[in-house]
DNA sequence: GAGCATTTGGCAACCGGTTGTCACAGACGT
DNA sequence: ACGTCTGTGACAACCGGTTGCCAAATGCTC
């Protein structure tokens, strides 16, 4: 038995208890391979100029010649910096917010940071629940959702880095589009075809852009003259288009916004299903101009955001953040361009 | 000077070089609260039964009352388990790759791990740097690209738990869907239009599951006696399908199938620019199923495999193997349903 | 109530880096 | 020649957990 446990103790050590991560070297190899201490080797490989330019050539060779990689969990721990940011999305499926992921996501990597992805689907619940579980291992966080009050997400900001798209928490950085120029686009676009009475099927009540349009719809009524409404839908999807159908023919409207292209979309699902032409009967725009937009007959029009860039941008701005320690004062919010296909029309002369 | 240092080192410590993290319970802390040993904590609370039922319940009150969340980063350093797992895509935005991000998020998620997502996009080096980069910190990696070389992929399975989707590396545990079967299901769906010479636009060479797909028409093709040919793309996109559709147009086919739905969709366009009417002059079919197959006009004919499922399979292969330090063995392909739509018809009566 | 087996909890080492402090060496000035 | 200054590298403590080992405490049997 006796010498049965010390075989096994020995050198084959079958499971390899010694050897927990795969044969990874450490910065102590490369020290005994270069005859230096192994701090010498922390500071030669990530505080440049702190050693001299003989040592610090001698010990890059050892590194490469072991084909060492840091354990960033070791960096880590004293150091509480992950090199991970969080992106949190209420449905990665929705098409807007996987190009925002995109973006984010080389922005992240050509900065050396990894991303991780946190879908919140359900819940607000889940949602801060989810972000409770990743604050200890990571530098930042992105919030691409809207699920959270403005509170809450204040309150996150306050213990971790924090940059916000699409919605703008008081004293919290934000990346966000032109609202309102996105709207005057589109709502030109459409006084420019006739239509003095416009109905915007909202996103959800708690969406601070679905607000921020809306609003800026009020304002170009004002401008323009015209009817508008507000119309609820129970999602920014697809179904939530079907939903709010009835509600728009009901209205009367003879020109229909949707919060994303995704209600649009289920509008004109609807309005093809009840036989009702687009565009010659009624209008049908959207905002984000997904995949999609275009294969749909009539192609959609829509304001196109560059999500890409939006999601670059609010990693760009964590990373700042994260680099002075104080938030960054926000940018202007992003450009955004109009995209007329066929959707849009003519008002008809007579409404239905 | 020394006076000075002193009252440096004293109480105020500026900006906290004592708390690196924001203030974040301890085991120590809970250690201290409950008067026990940290290591105590430390079994109490990740090894269920090894301290009495009542120091447990104590050392949870405590850790409940300062509201400890245990750090990853701590306890990966000396355990190796990070629980984080990989998830390795060519493409974000091909909506393919979304959905199996999302069942593998779902099923990590329950699993209380953590997804972390790598783009790779272009070249094949990017994607092993990428994978290079991420080893350290991930405990398992889903490899859902195309772009590596199968002996590649062998030697980092060899590292690292590894499950491939949609490709079957030698020695490597992989979820791939039923090719065989979701290939029958659409010739036989073409043969009963009464088609009988069909145009396969293929993924990328190195695509494994491009291949399979093209072994199983051939396969068909001796069965039903019909005419097949293999038209390359230069990439499994909507470009690749507008840089094949002159090459389908040559072949003079009555079908074709795309490696995917976005070639199809690709194929479709070019057809509508050119006049060419689907299906009545030729039947077009895709494979996946993506959003936006059944936007277009005609809609398309595809097969769809379950993503989300063969994702969240991945993820629980790539556990159970990390569980048990050996890989499990393959489950079966995963099934697949022909959708018929319209953008397959009855075979034109004479060819084009 | 003694003797023994089994729990239970503490000690201390360790995972792989980072960093404050300090001693020593060489360069330099006078 | 000496003292000083600057630059370099080593020592050791630390980040926050985990775990092998051991001794004390407990439970059990007879």
């Amino acid at each position: 038995m006796t010498t049965n446990e010390t075989a096994d103790a020995a050198e084959p050590a079958s499971d390899a208890p010694k050897r927990p991560r795969s044969g990874r070297a450490t910065i102590y190899d490369i020290a005994e391979l270069a005859g230096v201490n192994p701090s010498t080797v922390s500071r030669a490989l990530s505080r440049p100029g702190r050693v001299s330019a003989k040592t610090e050539e001698k010990i890059r060779r050892a590194a490469a010649e072991l084909n060492f990689r840091i354990n960033p969990m070791a960096r880590a721990l004293p150091t509480g910096r992950t090199m991970t940011l969080a992106v949190v999305v209420a449905d990665i499926t929705n098409p807007v917010v996987f190009r925002t992921i995109r973006g984010a996501e080389r922005a992240a990597a050509s900065s050396n940071y990894t991303l991780v992805i946190a879908e919140s689907q359900e819940s607000g619940s889940a949602e801060a629940s989810a972000i409770e579980r990743l604050l200890p291992s990571v530098d930042g966080i992105v919030l691409a959702t809207t699920r959270l009050a403005p509170e809450v997400i204040a309150d996150i900001a306050g213990r971790v880095p924090l940059v916000a798209i699409n919605s703008r928490p008081p004293g919290v950085s934000s990346v966000v589009t032109d609202a309102a120029d996105a709207v005057s686009q589109l709502i030109g676009h459409l006084v420019a075809l006739g239509h003095t009475s416009i109905g915007y099927v909202a996103g959800p009540p708690t969406s601070w852009s679905s607000a921020q349009r809306w609003e800026a719809l009020l304002a170009e009524s004002e401008r323009h003259g015209l009817a508008v409404v507000e119309i609820p839908s129970g999602s920014p999807t697809i179904e939530g288009g079907h939903a709010a159908y009835r509600r728009v023919i009901a209205s009367r409207v003879t020109a229909v916004v949707g919060f994303n292209d995704l209600i649009a979309i289920g509008i004109m699902q609807e309005a093809a299903a009840a036989g009702v032409r687009v565009p010659d009967e009624l209008s049908v725009a959207g905002f984000d101009d997904i995949f999609g937009s275009e294969l749909i007959v009539p192609a959609l029009t829509t304001v196109r955001a560059d999500l890409d860039r939006a999601g670059a941008q609010a990693v760009e701005s964590l990373l700042a953040q994260i680099q002075d320690g104080r938030p960054r004062e926000d940018a202007e919010p992003m450009p955004t361009e109009l995209i007329v296909r066929g959707s849009t029309g003519p008002a008809s002369a007579r409404p239905l």
